[in-house]
RNA sequence: CGGGGUGUGGCGCAGUUGGCUAGCGCGCUGCGUUUGGGACGCAGAGGCCCGCGGUUCAAGUCCGCGCACCCCGACCA
């Protein structure tokens, strides 16, 4: 009878993911192979991530701009490092207007060489720094094996940008960045994340030191939700981005960029979905709280309607987003269903009893069932509705944090961290060696995710657990998407 | 790029040893009855059976060649 469920995460979480994805109306197929087309609901809630963050990046002094999509294939091969890390998946416009380009155009896979170009133009003194720069942009990387969100050929993110005087300044802006998606992530998000080192095989091509927020989705997958990198001076030599100190000399910037991608919305939905559907944090739901009338007959439906409009309009001008479900030919059995399915944090119901009693039914998704149905007065809706909002946000991080807690491990020798790394992960001392990670990496698929910023044992050090060599940092091994 | 699979109304599928007007479920449209955990009746609409070429009195079905997509192994937010 119930062809209209998702596939059960336990059963196929991979299938539960598309299922999901598609049936909640986030995003869609496109006619070309490997990008994607986001869909209202998933693009309002890609709105909310961006909105979350703008506000982050401005009180922080950062300014947005915009950056071409086209970028002189020559600028990529200025930076070693970065050329050879992006040329696989570069898309090239060789023909425009009908005719041969002289250079081709790439289009871009990341903006630091466009950037940069046009960083040595503003920048002369120390006095134009520091620059702080973002921009909103899509991004195309050509990829062979792609998912809605978590890997596509096109992709929206933003990209910061900044140039400094000195590496300690650079430095202090990719940890604060770092921290600021942390912060959105953890917050806005209920998402609780690791803030770590990448090491030197997982760093971006062209950066110094990268570092991310690691986040454990319900299959235990790891996914990188954000990174921000020390490009060091880099790209100021490979753009020729100077500055003239106090003494007067010659001095190249030191430059960071930081990016955090649609990858985030897949982050959310993998977090906290669960067999039903979605279940998305009040704080970035497109629709907080979904009100639904229940009646039987036209006698009913007149004050059902009245009471329906009425506690909308008034959580409505609360601030709080609000949708009536009034679709007419549909029971109220699966509107319940429909939206559960979309991940509504709350749900009202109203119908002739409440109208009676001056009550409402509301519903709360992140408990399933009747533990999570109360019948509550109509009077303070306003303020219940928004302690329970506050409620749910916290409860689902708390959820997130135990699930994600519970599956982290310890480990001390390399048959132990075979074994978990097999489902789970594992944290251990690691020299942090390509030899040693192509190891891990070939026996096990997992890869290093990173040197957590907070070391569970500071000042310590112990044996790498591949090599056996003294390692003074652990890092979090781990599948990851 | 190597191995496996699938192409039939919007979606999911069936279609016998080739045979008559190509079916089923969901969805869609209209009308009516319903509505507190996935409602029901009646009446409808919707198909170049992936493409091309063959075999045959006859091809969704058999043969050949393409094309597309999906799943699994090397790189990536």
């Amino acid at each position: 009878m119930s062809q209209q469920g998702v596939t059960p995460q336990s059963e196929d979480f991979a299938r539960w993911y598309t299922d999901v994805v598609q049936k909640a109306d986030l995003a869609d197929y496109s006619p070309v192979r490997g990008c994607m087309i986001i869909k209202p609901y998933g693009y309002e809630l890609w709105e909310g991530v961006k909105a979350g963050l703008d506000r982050r990046f401005k009180a922080t002094g950062h300014q947005n701009a915009y950056f071409p999509l086209f970028i002189p294939e020559s600028f990529l091969k200025r930076e070693a490092e970065h050329v050879e890390g992006f040329s696989p998946e570069l898309a090239v416009v060789t023909i425009g207007g009908g005719k041969e380009l002289e250079e081709p155009l790439v289009v871009r896979p990341t903006s630091e060489t466009i950037i940069g170009w046009a960083f040595q133009k503003w920048i002369q003194s120390h006095r134009d720094l520091p620059l702080l720069i973002n921009q909103w942009a899509n991004v195309v990387r050509w990829e062979l094996r792609t998912r809605l969100f978590l890997r596509t050929m096109e992709f929206l993110w933003q990209e910061g940008h900044t140039a400094h005087a000195t590496h300690e300044e650079a430095e202090a802006e990719t940890l604060q960045m770092l921290g600021v998606y942390e912060d959105f992530a953890v917050n806005d998000a209920a998402i609780p994340v690791i803030p770590g080192r990448k090491s030197d095989q997982e760093r971006f091509a062209g950066a110094v030191f990268s570092y991310s927020i690691e986040a454990m989705m319900r299959d235990r997958k790891a996914l990188q939700a954000g990174t921000s990198h020390d490009l060091g001076q880099n790209f100021a030599r490979a753009f020729d981005i100077r500055y003239t100190d106090e003494n007067n000399e010659l001095q190249y910037c030191w430059t960071t960029s930081w990016g955090l991608s649609t990858r985030m919305v897949g982050a959310i939905v993998m977090t906290h979905g669960d067999d039903k559907g979605l279940r998305l944090p009040p704080r970035l739901a497109p629709i907080q709280v979904v009100v639904v009338p229940i009646y039987r007959t036209a006698e009913e439906q007149g004050p059902v309607m009245d009471a329906v409009n009425r506690v909308s309009t008034a959580l409505r001008e609360a601030g709080l987003r609000v949708h009536v479900d009034a679709r007419a030919n549909l029971s109220p059995g699966f509107k319940f269903n429909d939206w559960e399915m979309r991940g509504v944090p709350l749900r009202v119901e109203i119908g002739p009893k409440d109208v009676a009693n001056h009550t409402v039914a509301l519903a709360r998704r992140d408990i399933a069932g009747r533990e999570g149905k109360q019948f509550v007065p109509q009077a303070g809706l306003v303020e219940t509705v928004r302690a329970l909002l506050d409620d749910i946000q916290a409860s689902l991080l708390r959820q997130a944090t135990e699930f994600r807690d519970q599956h982290l491990h310890e480990v001390r020798s390399y048959a132990e961290l075979v074994e978990v790394v097999d489902d789970e992960w594992a944290l251990a001392w690691f020299c942090g060696g390509a030899a040693c990670e192509a190891k891990i990496k070939d026996e096990t698929q997992a890869t290093s995710r990173c040197f957590p910023l907070k070391q569970p044992h500071p000042g310590e050090s112990g044996p790498c657990v591949v090599c056996g060599q003294p390692a003074r940092e652990m890092a979090y091994f781990a599948k990851a998407y």
